[in-house]
Formats: structure tokens, C-alpha cells, sequence
DNA sequence: AGGATTTTGTAGTGAACAATACAAAAAAGG
DNA sequence: CCTTTTTTGTATTGTTCACTACAAAATCCT
């Protein structure tokens, strides 16, 4: 078979979707399962353009860990500063996150930093630390939103903030955890209500 | 280097205990992290045996799953169902699980099925449907709980058990999360009387 | 005790892996 | 329009992968 192609060439290509797709690429198969085949191919470069903009493998795999948790992580964490009101903030978090692990674009389920990273923290030279920060600098966030919320007096200010960030990440964490396993979506969201109310309720009659 | 080994031969390995350190390794390092030769070595018997008695990696990984499931994952699950008062049984399958996802004596951290075996699921074939049908039989397992409770009068008895099995489990899932990223568990531990109470009183004030 | 069975260690299989050398082809500048 | 620089496709590197033949050694049964 004589496959003589053209070989014409594309321009160069976009550093960015080239990253996204590897974050794809890395969350569907994990850091071990996902071969350099399953990469240049996913990203649509080849194999000497990969090494020549990223490195190797593996600090491919932490600027995709990167790029990951300074976008997409934050869509639900973007949605819960931008609503108005406290109730309708911690909902919206909760159904951002449902369903970005429940109908991501690129097929994937759960989260990319629960599920690949994860597994990949205790295995994996450099994640673990990466992983941690992105838990802390979550809690932290979320907990600057509830202290304002306790400055305007509509949440109880003798208890502590980053107590109830903990609570509502955490439960995030059982979403994307159900979504990774083929759960569907409307049972999570079919619980929301009680579940947001019990956030901003976590005070009281304790 | 003439490596005469003397070739002395032990006697017939303990199938279960090769099983069981297979999980641990598998829970390190992940399916495709895991090569036969950390297996092998982890597990105490050479190749031929492996595949003697378990199959191939992909039989054994199913088996390991299957072991951890009805075993050790069950752990929290006998702590909460062995205690009388629920308050405490609450309280003994948080700490369960806590205390196994931050010092297990393998050194692996988390929770087998919530690392390795989630981010598995949408690649190794026959892994989701076996994590899926986890989760819901542990929700159906804290459920029954929690409506013999309600026959009791100590929880009210106009509140879905399955819902309150679901918060409890996906905060188990936040914790396990955590304990993998390297967090301490004193922190999860110091929030657990607060998340018992919201637990119990998840009805309350909806 | 001694032959039959089972399990082991050693060695080695082809295939897939991560990573690279090299030259053709596109883009840029005067 | 021709030279310089950059990016690409092809081919190939040594290594590791999952997996297996084979024969020696230990256990079992009568």
C-alpha cells in the first residue's frame, strides 16, 4: 500500500485547545492508561511538536492538571460568586458541578481531579501537593463567599466558615464520584433542595 | 555474576492474601500504573502463578474489585450497623471510614474504589457496572438502617431513608477524597459531631 | 516410601510503550 | 524571490509491557 499523503502542513497549532484536549484525553484514561498514541492523537499534533512544546509526558500531565483547575474546576465556583442571593448561589454550584460531570462535552464523566488525578496522587511525582492546594484554595474560596454572607447578617456568624465550605465541597465530591459511576443526574438533583438548605442551616440545633 | 540461586521452593501461596495484597497494589498505583511486575512482587508469587489462579491482569483486577467490595469496603458499613444508638453509628461510620482512608497499613491512602476504581470505570471494560452497583447497594445497605430507626420512632418517619443514605455516603466520599490529596485527618475528624447531627436532623427545618 | 500431580523459578515471546533523529514543507523577512 | 527559521511527518530507538513454555522442586496419595 503505497500511501503517499501530501503531506501538506496545517499552521501551527493552538497551545491551549492542544491542552484542553490533553486534559480530555488524560481524564478519560487516566495518567497511565492514556498512551502517547491516545494523546498526539486526541490533541491533533504530533508526536515531536508534543515534546517540543510540553516537555515529556509527565509535565505534560501537570500543566494539563494546571490548566484544568484554573478553568474548568472553577465553572461551579464561578457560578456560586456570581449569583446574588446565598440560597440561590449554593444551589447553583451544586448544579454546575452535576452537570459538568454529568454531560461534558468531551464524553468524560465525574471530575478530572477527583477521579484521574486522584488516583494518580499517590503514583505520580508532583501531583499530590498540586491536588491538596486545589482542595484548600476551594475551601478558602468558598469560605470568603459565606464570611460576606455573615457580614450581611444572613448567615449565623458564630460559626465558621470554612467548616461550612468543607460541607458543601465535600458533597460535590459524592456528585462527581455518582457521576463517574454511571449515576444518573436527577437523582442528585432531585435531592438539591434539602441538600442547600441543610448547608446554610448547618448551625442550627446542633 | 553467577547468580546461583538455590531455587528452594515454598509451599502453595494463600489465594486470598495474594488477592487481597493485589487490592493494595492495585489502590497504589491504579490498573495501568500496576505492571505485573509490582503485582507479582507485591503479592509474593511469580507469573505462571498469577495467571495459574487468577486469570489474566484484567480477571484478577475484576476479582480484586469484587474482594475489596465484600470486605474491606464494608468496614464503615459494619461499624455503622453494629452500633445500638444511631447518634453513635453515625458517628462510628464516619470515623470508620476516615480512620481507613488516612492509615491504612499498606500505606495507600483514600478509598479503592474511589481512586483507582472510578477512574477505571470509563476505560477497563466491566468496572463501571460493578462500581455503580456498589454505591447502590451501599445506599440501600445505610437505608435499611435508617428505616429501622424510623419503626423505632428515633428519626421521623416522613423523610426518605435513601435520601439520608445518600448525604452520608457522598460525605464519606469527600473524606476519602481529602485523606487521598494528603490532607490530615484530625480536621475531618474535629467536623464529624456537627455532620452527625446534620445527618440525623436532615429533615428538620425544610 | 515412591510415583503422580501440582506449583514453582527461569527465560523468553511479540507487541506496545515513551521518547528522538532527521529531512521535507510551511511561514517570515528583506 | 530566495534565504532563514520553525513546525511538521516518517521512521526508529531502547525499554518495558502482558503473557507463556518449559523443567525442576515440593506436596499428595496409596
Amino acid at each position: 500500500m503505497n500511501n503517499t499523503k501530501k503531506a501538506g502542513r496545517p499552521r501551527k497549532f493552538n497551545r491551549d485547545e492542544a491542552l484542553l484536549a490533553a486534559v480530555n484525553v488524560f481524564w478519560a484514561k487516566g495518567y497511565d492508561g492514556a498512551s502517547l498514541k491516545d494523546l498526539t492523537e486526541g490533541m491533533g499534533i504530533n508526536g515531536p511538536s508534543l515534546y517540543a512544546t510540553f516537555g515529556d509526558k509527565h509535565a505534560l500531565y501537570l500543566q494539563a492538571i494546571d490548566r484544568y483547575s484554573t478553568n474548568d474546576a472553577c465553572a461551579p465556583l464561578v457560578a456560586f460568586e456570581s449569583e446574588q442571593d446565598i440560597t440561590a448561589a449554593v444551589r447553583a454550584f451544586m448544579v454546575a458541578a452535576i452537570d459538568y460531570a454529568t454531560h461534558h462535552k468531551s464524553g468524560a464523566r465525574g471530575c478530572f481531579l477527583s477521579a484521574c488525578v486522584a488516583t494518580s496522587a499517590g503514583e505520580v511525582e508532583g501531583v499530590q501537593p498540586v491536588l491538596r492546594q486545589a482542595i484548600e484554595d476551594t475551601d478558602k474560596r468558598l469560605a470568603a463567599r459565606f464570611d460576606l454572607e455573615k457580614e450581611k447578617g444572613t448567615l449565623a456568624a458564630n460559626f465558621p466558615s470554612l467548616e461550612r465550605a468543607r460541607l458543601m465541597f465535600d458533597l460535590r465530591q459524592g456528585h462527581v464520584f455518582r457521576a463517574r459511576a454511571g449515576l444518573d443526574g436527577d437523582t442528585m438533583l432531585s435531592d438539591l433542595d434539602q441538600r442547600t438548605a441543610m448547608v446554610l442551616r448547618f448551625d442550627e440545633g446542633v
